[in-house]
Formats: structure tokens, sequence, C-alpha cells
DNA sequence: TGATCAACGAGAGCACCGCTCTCGATCCGC
DNA sequence: GCGGATCGAGAGCGGTGCTCTCGTTGATCA
């Protein structure tokens, strides 16, 4: 379904390597469409046309338009997430909270250098569609950034708003968030830390779920921010675009314990 | 371009009449489709297949498809909007922390029930499009809403996360939080307090600032933390997605000091 | 009351879309 | 070397938004 038929050994078959070739140039095509006129207005037979080939020949290397969507849908995903780990690999040697901005600003560029692939990562899912299970690795990378970053901050005491059915509601995601690694990103270095299992002190899970809370709405707040800055909802309310948006960075680091 | 063409006498001509009849009934078909297959899908030769006329004979009403579209926007925001206020009018002698929880499940019960008029206002647009000054207003409802109960709330100092730019940077949200009225909602009561422009009390702006960063992040968690639930975005992550926005919505009344 | 003109519904048609099917040409493995 | 899989091209189907024309009907004005 993707193109991932191009993996194996070095030199395939001429028919091997040929068709990898126009898969990447349909995808290349198509990216290009994507940038230009949007997820909806993406058609098959206008990239079809591009690379001077028939509509109906496109089939052979796509079953239909969404799966090509899903192929540009993973490789914006990709894209957005190694913007973010790159963000925060580079500001690694500056405090956490710095690196949360950096982070947060990195993901806003993106989002604001390509709307339409934004669009198509968080927008409506266009109707019969949505989340082959090939796109939730790339769709994670953001959200497991902030929640490395996370760990560095220091909330103080479990706050009221979680109670017994707050820490199991959100059981699945601390137990994904344990499991990233703790410093993960872009080099892939560092080993595990198996003491991480040991007993947290006479903790019922409040404190963690506090922070798992925290973070996951947090990235809700940029993507709503972001979000309602490219659709227009912020005009006539907000002056400096730039300055909001590091505000509320700002804000939700402080929020999250991050100095 | 709308329907109001319906408003002023009691009784035009026939022709008038049966003209904003048609065009309700346009309408009522294309809510119904909007509510079955979503905006992308929605069609306007379906529509007029349903209520029995040519397609040809609808662009009569609707000059396009996106006017279509644009009526269905405002009738869904208003519909939001309503739901809002009426959420909060209901817990209005309950305290304000507790008004605000009201709201926040009403909006996402609203979306919940109309996924597809919620992807129609906040899902992805294509951004040749949106906002014709039409849409302004009822857009402004939920945020009202909230604003207005954001001034219950007792924040404490100042945070750091404010600066002087960005006091400027939200400078025209503040001018617009000040002129809604303290009450407003459902009920059109209450005077207006001039006195509300007499000078703060030797603040540069600073705590009114942090209260509207703060309000308008809290409807971009809000937005967000809806937005991912109904495109799928936390599944395998929350186990209870009642309880997690449960959370979240007191997470955010904490943050704003609503008690 | 009768004529005029605007508004209306119907139909045909255009360009485009996603997708299917068939049919030669081409390449690969046995 | 040959049979079968793969490929590109083309025609075609049903759908879309939208435009144009053409009778009809209703409102308006003389």
């Amino acid at each position: 379904m993707t193109a991932a038929s191009a993996a194996p050994g070095p030199a395939r078959s001429a028919r091997e390597r040929a068709r990898a070739e126009i898969t990447a140039e349909i995808l290349a095509s198509a990216r290009a469409q994507l940038a230009e006129v949007g997820p909806a207005a993406l058609s098959l037979r206008a990239v079809a046309r591009d690379i001077g080939m028939v509509s109906s020949a496109v089939y052979r290397y796509y079953p239909s338009r969404d799966d090509l969507l899903t192929d540009l849908l993973v490789t914006a995903f990709d894209e957005l997430g190694q913007a973010a780990e790159d963000a925060a690999h580079r500001a690694r040697a500056r405090p956490v909270a710095a690196r949360w901005l950096a982070t947060g600003r990195a993901v806003r560029a993106w989002a604001l250098a390509h709307p339409h692939e934004w669009a198509l990562l968080y927008g409506s899912p266009v109707p019969g569609y949505r989340a082959p299970r090939t796109t939730v690795g790339p769709a994670t990378r953001v959200i497991a950034v902030l929640v490395r970053m996370a760990r560095g901050g220091a909330l103080d005491a479990t706050p009221a708003w979680v109670d017994r059915r707050t820490v199991r509601a959100v059981a699945s995601a601390r137990e994904h968030a344990r499991n990233w690694r703790p410093d993960g990103g872009t080099t892939g270095s560092s080993s595990d830390r198996p003491e991480s299992t040991t007993a947290e002190p006479a903790d019922d899970g409040s404190h963690e779920t506090a922070v798992t809370v925290r973070v996951m709405a947090a990235w809700a707040t940029l993507f709503g921010t972001i979000s309602f800055e490219l659709f227009g909802h912020l005009v006539g309310s907000i002056d400096d675009l730039d300055q909001y948006f590091d505000a509320v960075c700002r804000m939700t680091a402080s929020d999250l314990g991050l100095t």
C-alpha cells in the first residue's frame, strides 16, 4: 500500500527499480500538489498529468486516492516530528523551559510553512478515510518529544483536579509515556533506565497522572492555538501572533513546572 | 447571500414567501445531508434531488455550494453558541468552576452529537475560503461565554510569562473582552458599566493580559482536546474520554483561578 | 384590465473527478 | 525461448459544480 516495497536489497530487478522510481515520482508530484491546493482538491488525475501518465496508470501504484493521501499523511507526520525533534535537540543544552519554547516555535513554524499539510494531519478527516495503523508511529513523535521534556518539570503537590477516575482514565497514556526513552530524540543514544520501574514514593499515580494530563492538554493547547491562527479565528483579536504564541508556550511550560 | 431576505414585513408578496420557503427547504435538506455525510461530501445536486428540484434551480437561491456551506456554518455556530450559553445559564446558581465544567461539557456534547458540523466549524478549511463577515458574530459566542466566566476568577500575582510584548499582543482581545457585558448570555439583561473605563489600580495591563491569554488558551485547549477525540488522536492513549475531558476542564478552571 | 419584465424551473451541456475494464506491449523467470 | 505477470494507454461509467438557454409564471405598471 505504501512505497515500502523499495526496502530490501540494493539492486532488485530493473522493473522493481523502475517501480520504485515512478512511485517516488508520483509521491513527489502529489506532495507538490498538496502544498499548492490542499488535500481536498488534490486530484489523482492532475498528478498523473503532471508526470506525463494517464490517470489509470497511476492506479498500478496506488489503488486509490486515499492510499496516496495516506502516504502523504505519513510523510507529513514524519516531517513535523523531525522538525520538533530537531528543535529540541538543537536546544538540548538550554534549560528545559527554553527547549519547550523552541519546540513549540518549531511546530508552529512548520504549520505556518505547510498549512495544507497541517490541515491534512489535523483537519477534519476526509469522509470515509482515517488512520491505517501505518500512521500512528510518525504521528506520536511530537507528543513524544513533549512528554520527554515534561519529565524535567517540577510539579508541586498533586492538584485538586485529579481524582481516582482521572488516574484510571489516562492509564494507557501513562504506560506509553513510561516506555518512551528518557533521551530518545534524533540521537539514538543513552541506555535504558530500568530503575524507573522502582516503586514510586507511596504514590497512587496521582502525580504521574497530573503530569500526563498536563502535557497532553498542553499539546492540545499548542495545536488549538496554531489551528486557530491558521484558520483565521484570531484575526481581530490577537495583534501580534508571534508574541501571543510565545506567551502561550511560556505559560504551558510554567504550568508543567518547567524552568 | 444568506436567507436574511425573509426579514422585514410579516407578509410580503407570495413570491417572496415562496422564495423564503424554498430557501428554508434547501437549507433544511442541506443540514440533514451535512449531518449524514459531512461537509466534504455535501452535494448540491443531492440536495436538489432531495427536495425534488433540478440542480440548476438551486442556483436561483444559492449562487454556489460555498454560499450554502456558509449558511450551514452560521447555523452551526449559532447552535453551538446557544448550547454553551444555555449550559452556562442553567448552572448560573452554582460556583463558577462548576459553570465552567458544565459549559465545557456542553460544548463537547454538542461536538460529539454533531461531528460533521464540528468538522465544518473547526476542521480544515480550504484556505481560499473562510469567513464572510456574517460568520464572525455567531463564532464568538462560545469564547464570549468563557470570557465572562473567567472574570469570576482570582488569579494571584502577574505570572512571569507575561511581558510588555505580551500585553501589546493581546490588546485587541482585551478590548473586545471588556465590551462583552458582565452578564450577557441568553438573558439580555443588565446595564452597561461605563465606569469600567476608570483607571485600573496602577496596573499596566499585565494582570488583564494574563487572564486574557489564559482564557483564550483554555478555549484552545478545550477545542484541541475535543478535536483530538473526534478525529481519533486519543484512541489507545485515553481509556475514559469522559473523565479525561472533565479533568481537563477542572484543570483549566483551576488555572484560571475559578472556584 | 392588459401588457411588460423579472423571476423561476427544467433541461442540456461543459469540464472535471475517482475508478473500472480491456487491450496491446513489455519485461521476468522458468 | 516461451508463458505469464506487469505495465501504459484508452474508453467509458457515474458522479460533481456550474453555465446557458428556453418556456412559463407571477408581479407591476399603465
